[in-house]
DNA sequence: AGTAAAGTTAAAGTTAACTTTAATTATCGC
DNA sequence: GCGATAATTAAAGTTAACTTTAACTTTACT
């Protein structure tokens, strides 16, 4: 009896593109940079998991927080890394650690981000208002 | 009587680069894009006020949320627009209001990463452990 | 007044992250 | 089986964000 493939959705490389928006060159040059390693089929087209979407996903993410994809593939690539000695490993959890702290750190950073946005629409609805008094008077 | 200036604090480029931990060149690359217009001495150097300081900082927290210097101009460049009518107030105000959803839309990023990051860390110390029983047996 | 350290500009150079192109191959619907 | 549509690779091209260089001027210090 053959294996029962639970493939639940896997998606060619312009499918995949449309659901991330983004072109399926970036995903491919994604791929040059080991950031993802797709299935292949017998003709060899690239066939991407819904773990491939999700890890996708992440670089993704990790792109709109001004992360480098050097920095995300150190981040994403020990998931899958050799892991064969304690070593690497615990130098693994050190590095994510690190991350974890600089996470919370942007956490502070997009209040304060905020803020500053706040400053400025305030100085904007001010002078909206004395332009109506202005207006008024006139 | 001459007007008393507060002059609470001004640097120069290279001390205020030394203060954000960026070099002087990227400071004068920021000016040439219009993202800061520092005072000038009789000699025509530059001079950078805390307000100076306050925008670079706004700009680097904005580059590290992953925003373009162009995005990050429009951001800060409407805070000294020249205003004049209200149009071009309500429109930077829409803009703004824009800003800030994204900038929510952003917290709600930062948990997930962190979320991805945790599963990463979970499987490496469950391989940790892992090895660990395999080194008593040995 | 003389000199080292810091500043100025314009222009060329670099790097990361893509995008485009071109030539070739695979897959799908009929 | 055929033609349109989608995929594949390697290589060249593009853009944003800096950095470096070169030639020159200011400023600070003795």
């Amino acid at each position: 009896m053959p294996e029962e493939q639970t493939k639940a959705s896997n998606f060619s490389i312009s499918e995949l593109a449309r659901m991330l928006e983004v072109s399926p060159s970036t995903i491919r040059f994604y791929e040059d940079k080991g950031l993802i390693l797709p299935k292949r089929t017998a003709g060899n087209q690239r066939i991407y998991s819904s773990r491939d979407k999700a890890r996708m996903k992440l670089i993704l993410r990790g792109k709109r927080f001004g992360f480098s994809l050097t920095e995300i593939a150190e981040m994403i690539g020990m998931a899958d890394s050799p892991m064969s000695e304690q070593a690497q490993i615990e130098k693994s959890l050190k590095y994510i650690a690190g991350k974890f702290s600089e996470l919370s750190q942007r956490k502070k950073e997009l209040v304060i981000l905020e803020q500053d946005l706040q400053v400025i629409r305030e100085k904007l609805q001010r002078r909206a208002r004395e332009l109506k008094a202005e207006q008024k008077k006139t």
